[in-house]
DNA sequence: TGACGTGTCAAACAAATGTTTGAATCTTGT
DNA sequence: ACAAGATTCAAACATTTGTTTGACACGTCA
């Protein structure tokens, strides 16, 4: 009995701190941090106006649990190298990464808006971004790094590596970025899912054959 | 005397008005437009706090002022083929409008600081962003497409021609726009003028080879 | 010179917003 | 069932910020 009411007692301690993390996802996604108001995200919640210092101290410190949150669940819900096994061609591996970062970025669900967060905090660096990229990003890097090496065939610490490299993550992440200048010049909105596919076939195609190129091509 | 006197009001009245839109241009480039406070543009320019209402009736106007004169400073600064003639080869303009485009996105001079604004109002676009792109970036990507179709042999209309001028501006504006998470894996600061030109140079060697190869293989 | 329009200034105003407070309510352990 | 702690709530507070106001200074023109 006293585990039930243990866990109930969990559920319910975390119940509105967990639809505060929510629903301050969407908001600080929709319209930023500083555009935020913690009203807003109270109501959205269903919390009283002093939930967010109640449970967080203050809305800047609920803001980087929220940024560490969604990236966290972005990178679960799709892996860099999803779909590909260990022993498949840096061609291979190379596809599967872009696809699994273009719908990380594209997957603005409230649960995982991290795409619209990492934009924000690229604009206006917090204390956060530090953490965040020492602990997600420069892993990720460095998975892209090594197929970038192999399909080159140059040494890991090569500077072409991680021009190469960031040629790629470019592409995925322009779409996004730019995407009501995109949308405005080519009259399409935000892409869907087989959008999406054809986007990752062509940065892949793209960035294979550029690569292909580098590798017979002496500097 | 009557002219002199209208040329020395004209210029008076001109004064603040001036002042006001490059010192807003700092401060909208700095910390974006509602960050911005009306007290600190009007302290850097030595104005007093009505000034802005008075000038330019509110703080948003100032702000659509101060994006359209940005814009228009750069692109006459660096025009998108700047140093190349008619008759060139489309490889030849390819290389000038990278360099160009980049240079415009990395000039934050306190005249110039159009990239910074740029990648605000990518983020958080405003009812400004739409005459922009009509009256700037329409122009500009015209230009890279019939560049682009060279290239590639195709028609202008071809699908593939946007998709490829897409890939070639979206390497340009990644080092700006993602410069907080590029600094701290590679540990190098903002480049300077010789930096841009080396990423100018792997940009456009990057998408021709990836291009010519495009040509050859059909789809 | 004196009325008039223009620009500038300090002060005040009104609204928004993050945070705090103290009481009320609920949950838990005994 | 009851006391103690945890959580929620409405109200108030303090600060920031865009805007307005009315007085004042300056140059212009009749």
């Amino acid at each position: 009995m006293s585990q039930k009411s243990e866990i109930k007692t969990a559920a319910n301690q975390d119940a509105t701190r967990q639809q505060l993390l929510e629903a301050a996802a969407e908001v600080f996604a929709e319209v930023g941090f500083r555009n935020s108001t913690v009203r807003e995200i109270c109501r959205r919640a269903g919390a009283n106006i002093a939930a967010i210092n109640y449970h967080f101290g203050d809305k800047e410190k609920l803001y980087t649990e929220v940024l560490r949150h969604a990236h966290a669940r972005a990178l679960e819900k799709y892996p860099p190298l999803q779909g590909v096994t260990a022993n498949a061609t840096p061609e291979q591996k190379l596809r599967a990464f872009v696809h699994a970062l273009l719908k990380r970025i594209f997957d603005d669900s409230p649960t995982a808006c991290h795409g619209k967060l990492m934009s924000r905090e690229m604009i206006e660096p917090t204390a956060a971004l530090d953490s965040l990229v020492e602990e997600f990003i420069r892993p990720m890097a460095s998975q892209l790094w090594q197929i970038v090496a192999d399909i080159l065939g140059c040494p890991l610490n090569d500077e072409r590596v991680r021009l190469c490299a960031f040629s790629v993550v470019s592409q995925c992440v322009f779409y996004h970025h730019c995407g009501p200048v995109v949308a405005r010049l080519v009259g399409r909105p935000a892409p869907d899912a087989a959008a999406l596919e054809n986007l990752a076939a062509h940065i892949t195609k793209f960035s294979l054959a550029a690569m292909k190129n580098f590798s017979n091509k002496k500097r």
